[in-house]
DNA sequence: ATTGCCATACTACCATACTAGTCTGTTCAG
DNA sequence: CTGAACAGACTAGTATGGTAGTATGGCAAT
């Protein structure tokens, strides 16, 4: 458990606090699956792995469990929580509305040339990633890409709730590596996305990037299906709905 | 400055961890206008005041800075921020985007005949509150009221974003108390979003909410000249903290 | 009188110690 | 043999002490 987990540490050495580097890592870790759902996370064995105090530990603990990446359960243990659906589902929801509205504000201001160019260029390489079938990279060109779109238009608290929100879906997409994910797919929706802003056509861009967003979880039943595991099976949970 | 805060604390004695209430109390205090922009906070002056130790003041103010309300400054100390307009401005782009998705939502969807008659309820509040000018309890009716409509579609995750951005904004409603807040305008507002849900006409009740976000800001440039210290601008005004 | 330097005081940050609550395995009573 | 109760070993939460770094104010030198 600890190995993979101390070498990303050492990696991150450089930068930011000891409490900032181990959210870093942790989150990171969670996302990309090497810390499974379910997993228990122990204070001081990270501590100890990590050559730290117990205390920064705790504190990366705490945001990581305000970001809804584990629970905290006192006197208890700290655990990698579950995939919940309807976390999911509502993280879609929520990253979808701010999107679009960026998207559509983006194609109605328009943006500065430098931008456009950026983002095709992203575009480009992921054109490349898909002839190669480099999944990992392309998530990486992924994120760059909404993320130059949004600090593109000068909205970088707008881009700061996506991130939050974000990881939520990203493990998901973790999981559906490679076999359900249209990489060709997802770089012409981006290539869309562009144009549309590009000839300064606010519907146009905001449907392209809802429909974009709808994309990304369409292998989630399946995923559920093949990795219950995973899932938060039976939650107690929620339903504070109507419907 | 400790003596209403002090007060606060002790009226937030029973639920959570010491953290947690810190973390509400304070978040309150700064909302409200209590603990002026610019001000300096000190861990070991709070953890006395509330006589607790320093420990838990710390993971409250770390929470606050990711929150946007106080900026901690290694080795030099920690201050509530000025309110940026361009923060503002980021924040209402964010909760406009989140809200108004909701209300289309609502409206394509339909919401629970229980939460209409909730949602028209506290307009019937606001409304008693137009005419007695009680402009603290509007506030709350009015959190309320957005409240009711997110959680009635059963977006949790949606109300928890919208909550951590408006806290932005209530700084500047609060600021606006009490001549530049049209009470029956606001209202009227709500009630033109709930009568859209209730005709299940999406474009009315998205646009309707849009219009209900642009309006509340409109006494920003106002206020900014009529409160210049309060904003980031501001001629420096330095050091509040010692003496 | 002005400028540069140093002592001091104050800060955040991390480490360690201590408190209190929960789980588990063993033991003893029925 | 089964059940409950207790002891020990976990856990997280909180308190306290120590370290390192910055701002500040006074003092000396120019």
């Amino acid at each position: 458990m600890t190995t993979p987990l101390q070498a990303m540490w050492l990696e991150a050495r450089d930068e930011g606090s000891v409490r900032e580097r181990l959210y870093r890592v942790l989150r990171q870790s969670i996302i990309r699956m090497v810390l499974a759902p379910g997993q228990a996370l122990s204070e001081k064995e990270l501590a100890d792995a990590f050559d730290v105090s117990r205390q920064p530990v705790r504190e990366a603990f705490i945001r990581l469990s305000e970001a809804g990446l584990v629970e905290v359960r006192p006197q208890r243990g700290t655990y990698v929580v579950r995939i919940s659906q309807q976390a999911v589902l509502e993280a879609r929801f929520v990253r979808e509305a701010i999107e679009v509205a960026v998207a559509r504000e983006a194609a109605t201001l328009g943006v500065a040339e430098r931008t456009l160019e950026e983002l095709r260029e992203l575009i480009e390489r992921q054109r490349r990633c898909s002839v190669s079938s480099d999944y990992d990279r392309f998530f990486q060109l992924d994120e760059a890409f909404h993320r130059a779109l949004s600090l593109g238009v000068g909205h970088t608290a707008a881009w700061r709730v996506t991130e939050e929100v974000k990881a939520q879906l990203d493990r998901v997409r973790y999981l559906s590596i490679p076999d359900s994910t249209p990489i060709a797919k997802l770089t012409d929706q981006h290539s869309m996305i562009v144009e549309a802003i590009g000839r300064r056509d606010p519907e146009a861009a905001s449907q392209a990037m809802s429909v974009h967003q709808r994309e990304i979880l369409q292998s989630l039943p399946e995923l559920m299906r093949r990795f219950p595991e995973m899932f938060d099976g039976a939650p107690s949970a929620v339903a504070v709905g109507s419907k």
